[in-house]
DNA sequence: TTGTACGCGTTATCAG
DNA sequence: CTGATAACGCGTACAA
């Protein structure tokens, strides 16, 4: 930044003023390191510090030290209203440890993605949390193998060790269909997210489990996969299921984004939600509660998930030995306007 | 980052394959200064940098050079849907320019507003877009007064002549309080946003401004001011003027967070919209048209504002001189179903 | 307990 | 056209 006024205090000003070494300086304001130097010297150099509003350099810290005290964030889009809550809870955790963030949207394209870690590499961050994973991630694994510490939200990647937050997919997918099931459902479908990703195959697995467990129909033709997590994905997905199956009576969206396209389509063919078909969502994303009607789904801690993620990472940076563990918040059904008795 | 593989090549490692000085590789790979090297040797050195991977270290150039391609984002709450489009619009300029962004999150607290700025600068950010900003606003008046390039989005400040870009208030006002007219509505309120920001007062003064020219009730009562931006500040506020008003028919909210507020109130007290009482919200943040009802609100081109922040803080940042200039963006009314004719 | 010397990767400034 | 040198701000062996 421009700096019109005389620039920033560096520890050889503080040293002038005091009349010692910059390295006694440094020693003196180090909390590690104030010991090796004599009491009466650390208090004028402390108190010469504060007086010139000494504030530490990162950038020539980073350089002397190859470490940043910054992590990099990468998610696919920012605008995906998933994100944002995460993010903060992230940032909170970081904030307590001295960290820092720094966020990139890939929008999901891999190409992109490489750059952008390429990026934040370069710019010295300590670790990654990362949101985009696929089953298959080569990028992950590589990072993984030059040991970048990783954590990945609400993803987990298959074949690497690399721990993971995310929510209890399986137990909201259960928790869905028994709700729908105790609502005399008996033909229930799932929307299922993307199957290269964790979420969606996890989601699906647990669907057809719990469709199986209480003695539902699981025919196949039940469990359409949408191309991407997106309302229009979900639409087309919604589309596809309602032209093949009439029988329908109930949907377990893979999220709430599927679910709004179900709406359009229910919109579109005038279809009564609840009346005529039911929809459970999945994430509890803002202002569910004032669609039309309210959205029943599935609510996911995301802040909380967001929190933990970033301690995780901070421990991974702090002992790159530590087993990676894995973490599964719990989620909670809110009923709420979108499904009612069959 | 950790890097267990032999660390990222530098200049010296090219300078070492090709058997020249680093200062060449450094002229031969700067497109400024690449001139001031024989074109064979420029056509070796940059062989090498590719053969290498050699990446930039921008830590250290940074350090060299006290720039770092660098801005800080200033915004309250990324988790206000209003942000991430805003957000991904100033980082697409961004990137355009070879710069990316430093979000921090305010939480619209002054001292915490204050610290991050710091930590931002210390940075070495080139400049600052900031969304936070109040009408009286010191702190962005002193940085202004430093040099530090600043563009202000979604807001003014009074006594500073700081380039920034908005939506145009009073156009959007007055097409929602001619709309009304329009459909009839003679006694129209105003849940106005926080007066301490440039935008609550813009809107407050474009309602006065538009009920009077259409000949319409002017009364003081019928503007209510929220404490702020928010859903809880918008509900109270309607509370307390359905209390004191029996007569309101149609309500302009400041934002769409605010007529969110009165959608709770209406579903407290029974209220029909647009049955009863018509809403407008201002912004169009994402799935208001899935609301019930949906909402009619004043579409404000976020990307854009995004867009053109980012470009005139670029601008800003080439040539300091450059004098502010501010920009209106053009809105647009969305008329959906909370809306209705008297 | 304090100071000296050096290096992190880069660019600006001279000298050749 | 190219090379040598210093400097950005800091941390750390090593010496005193």
């Amino acid at each position: 930044m421009k700096a019109n006024r005389p620039s920033a205090p560096t520890l050889r000003d503080i040293a002038e003023a005091v009349g010692v070494h910059t390295t006694t300086v440094s020693r003196a304001l180090n909390p590690r390191t104030q010991n090796q130097v004599g009491a009466d010297t650390v208090r004028r150099v402390r108190k010469a510090a504060k007086d010139l509003g000494y504030q530490p350099n990162p950038i020539a810290l980073s350089l002397r030290t190859s470490r940043s005290r910054t992590v990099g964030l990468v998610i696919p889009d920012i605008t995906n209203p998933l994100f944002p809550p995460i993010v903060r809870g992230i940032e909170s955790a970081l904030e307590a440890g001295g960290y820092s963030g720094w966020i990139v949207n890939t929008d999901n394209d891999p190409q992109r993605e490489r750059k952008l870690i390429e990026s934040l590499r370069s710019r010295q961050v300590e670790g990654l949390i990362v949101a985009t994973a696929r089953l298959e991630h080569p990028l992950l694994a590589e990072l993984h193998a030059a040991g970048v510490p990783l954590v990945l939200v609400n993803r987990r990647v298959e074949g690497i060790d690399v721990p993971c937050v995310t929510a209890d997919d399986a137990a909201g997918v259960s928790a869905a269909v028994a709700h729908l099931a105790g609502l005399g459902h008996t033909r229930i479908a799932h929307l299922a997210g993307p199957q290269t990703t964790s979420t969606g195959a996890a989601r699906a697995r647990a669907f057809r489990h719990a469709v199986r467990d209480l003695g539902l129909s699981d025919e196949p033709g039940l469990v359409v996969e949408c191309a991407q997590w997106s309302e229009e994905a979900g639409a087309s997905a919604a589309r596809s299921l309602l032209d093949a199956r009439t029988d329908v009576t109930a949907v377990v969206a893979g999220n709430d984004l599927i679910a709004l396209g179900c709406y359009d389509v229910f919109g579109e063919r005038g279809i009564d939600c609840p009346g005529d078909i039911s929809v459970v969502g999945f994430n509890d994303m803002p202002f569910l509660d004032k669609l039309r009607p309210p959205l029943t789904t599935v609510h996911v801690p995301h802040h909380d998930v967001g929190v933990e993620a970033a301690r995780m990472l901070l421990d991974g940076i702090e002992d790159p030995e530590r087993p990676a563990r894995s973490m599964l918040l719990p989620v909670s059904l809110v009923v709420r306007g979108s499904t009612a008795p069959r």
